[in-house]
DNA sequence: GGGTATGATAGTGGAAGTGT
DNA sequence: ACACTTCCACTATCATACCC
């Protein structure tokens, strides 16, 4: 039998989904996962940010698919923005590749729509107790945070700090490093440290590679602006 | 048209400050 | 001690303007 709580007693988990009836399919499990926990709710990717800014949430369950995600953007900046936070990606894609992207970019667990609510139930306390959730046997040992797919771009991708990792996000955006520092607020001359960072790192020659793999990985495209 | 000076931008190396 | 962030000084590259 499963514990019925491993949250603490008065957890705060926040359901980040742009359509009601799955928001209130998805609260049905959180209830029944943590009788105790307090339940919030966003319909985009802006409101999940203004509300995992105020509230200290103990679990945040995320849509991909929803208003301003922009593939896996919105995960990237949820957990720049709350790094403490677990996120388990909620998706009606079940592809593999989607699942392996989530894990690989700092996604706790990933739970498929189709899922029997029993099975969400088992994955959101194995989540909550600090493990990965993932639905499928994906065949190698994962932890959160890293990756297991035999690609030197998305090992170094995991092994950006959080600073970098947002120094990154806008060099894809085709931001030059003074627009970075300024938006920043932080010198121009730490941008390009930064930069040389996030280059040795992704083990790549330039900001171009970086910006062209990020895309890519991402699963974004984007008008690229000149480099 | 070709050479040179200048400014903007990218990137590297090293060092200091801070938090764990 | 170590990782991370920040900054300075420096070099390299490219585009543009100017002069001959």
């Amino acid at each position: 039998m499963l514990e019925q709580s491993m949250a603490p007693p008065h957890s705060k988990i926040l359901i980040a989904d742009d359509h009601p009836l799955f928001r209130d399919a998805l609260q049905q499990v959180v209830d029944q996962a943590f009788p105790d926990a307090a339940v919030l709710e966003a319909s985009t990717l802006d409101e999940a940010m203004i509300i995992a800014a105020h509230d200290d949430l103990d679990l945040l369950l995320l849509d991909i698919n929803m208003p301003g995600m922009n593939g896996f953007n919105g995960l990237i900046a949820l957990r720049n923005a709350v790094p403490a936070t677990p996120i388990v990606v909620v998706s009606a894609d079940e592809e593999r590749e989607t699942i392996q992207q989530a894990l690989t970019l700092g996604a706790a667990g990933f739970i498929p729509k189709s899922m029997a609510k029993a099975s969400m139930v088992q994955g959101l306390h194995e989540v909550i107790s600090g493990k990965v959730y993932m639905p499928v046997d994906l065949s190698a040992p994962l932890t959160r945070g890293q990756m297991m797919i035999d690609d030197d771009f998305q090992q170094g991708y995991a092994a950006l700090t959080g600073q970098q990792r947002r120094v990154l996000e806008m060099l894809v955006l085709g931001k030059s490093n003074k627009v970075i520092a300024f938006e920043l607020d932080i010198a121009e001359s730490t941008v390009k440290a930064h930069v040389s960072a996030i280059l040795r790192k992704l083990r790549v020659n330039s900001r171009t590679q970086a910006v062209l793999n990020a895309s890519k990985m991402l699963g974004t495209v984007r008008a690229m602006p000149s480099l």
